[in-house]
RNA sequence: CGCGGGAUGGAGCAGCUUGGUAGCUCGUCGGGCUCAUAACCCGAAGGUCGUAGGUUCAAAUCCUUCUCCCGCAA
């Protein structure tokens, strides 16, 4: 396998993994990953993470801002197999008939369910029981390829974006390199998708963050920890917004929803549909983040109490 | 120069408009009460008010410079 020449293509951390394996097990010939981006405020010029790891590596590096118009270097790559992972853009057919072995992908979903950009958000944010690595090959559709395998993962109570994260980017690791023998022997099996139960992870909304109080507080748990610790979840505060990055939920009838219910020294619970939200870890607006002692430290408890929220 | 928020004992904040003794809720340390406690009571330590300059008899407070942190937008 060792000489099996690789173009791989990726962009964010998620990737790392993955062509982290393909450099200890093949020969990486090329890495594609979308161009450097402005970030922050102080617009400073960042590479993808993929990058960092491809130079370290000294594997040229390929950054079209268009790969549908720009791709010729791929083609005078002589590549085998060219392997993707969450890389950003929609791959043209005249890539995927180049390589000889074909265009193979890692997604982090049970396809054809969670096809698209934010997977594993809304694995979470669903509230699904499990979700897990499927490898594939690419069409120029979205993650609408032949499947070759999949494996799964059994999500914890405990788990956020983060934790997820990190444990499928082990397990796309180890599940390409567990298969790419048979990819590469033609022994692989390959299946159509079944397009009636296709379900699309878009990219979370700015909307999607704000907590909505009316809902069940099953419900809105899924949502702090399906955007912790990117988006994060939020809601509003005296027309300020306040970040959510952690809660716990005590089931309990209430008579109104949407209201700040409970305020002492060391709790501030928020009433939902099916009980109290009790806040853990918050960012007020301009602030760092904070436990919620060290919030209610700093402010009159008096006012807060029975007061409604996203008003 | 994209828009906005912020910097005050170890933590979170108030005070700034209208300059005049550094305040609140916690934490820490010591003591007390209690079967006991994260509860309660008493006491103590701990701050060049982000930096540099200016105005003033006097600056956390007014003016200017710079630095750092944060959110939005990209």
């Amino acid at each position: 396998m060792k000489n099996l020449k690789v173009i791989f293509m990726g962009t964010p951390e998620f990737a790392v993994p993955v062509l982290q394996t393909l450099l200890e097990n093949t020969n990486v010939v090329l890495v594609v990953t979308q161009p450097d981006k402005v970030v922050g405020r102080k617009k400073v010029f960042t590479k993808p993470p993929i990058k960092r790891v491809a130079e370290e590596n000294h594997i040229p590096v390929f950054q079209p801002e268009h790969i549908r118009v720009d791709y010729q270097p791929i083609l005078e790559c002589d590549a085998d197999i060219i392997i993707t992972c969450a890389y950003g853009q929609i791959i043209p057919q005249v890539i995927l008939n180049y390589p000889k072995m074909g265009c193979i992908n890692v997604h982090a979903s049970l396809l054809p369910k969670y096809r698209g950009g934010a997977p594993i958000h809304w694995a979470l944010l669903n509230g699904e029981e499990k979700t897990g690595i499927t490898i594939m090959y690419m069409d120029e559709g979205m993650d609408t390829g032949d499947i070759i395998c999949k494996e799964e993962y059994q999500i914890k109570d405990t788990d956020n974006v983060e934790t997820l994260h990190q444990a499928l980017a082990q397990m796309g690791a180890h599940l390409l390199l567990k298969t790419l023998p048979s990819i590469i022997n033609g022994r692989n099996s390959r299946e159509h998708q079944k397009e009636e139960e296709a379900t699309y992870a878009y990219n979370i909304k700015r909307e999607e963050e704000r907590i909505d109080f009316f809902k069940a507080g099953r419900q809105i748990m899924n949502q702090i920890r399906g955007l912790y610790p990117w988006p994060v979840a939020n809601f509003m505060l005296d027309r300020e917004e306040i970040k959510v990055l952690d809660a716990s939920f005590l089931p309990k009838k209430v008579e109104e929803m949407n209201k700040i219910v409970e305020v002492t020294k060391k709790s501030l619970g928020i009433s939902c549909k099916d009980g109290i939200i009790y806040l853990n870890r918050i960012k007020p607006f301009g602030k760092k983040e904070m436990t919620i002692v060290d919030y209610l430290n700093g402010i009159k408890k008096e006012d807060l109490f029975d007061k409604k929220v996203n008003g």
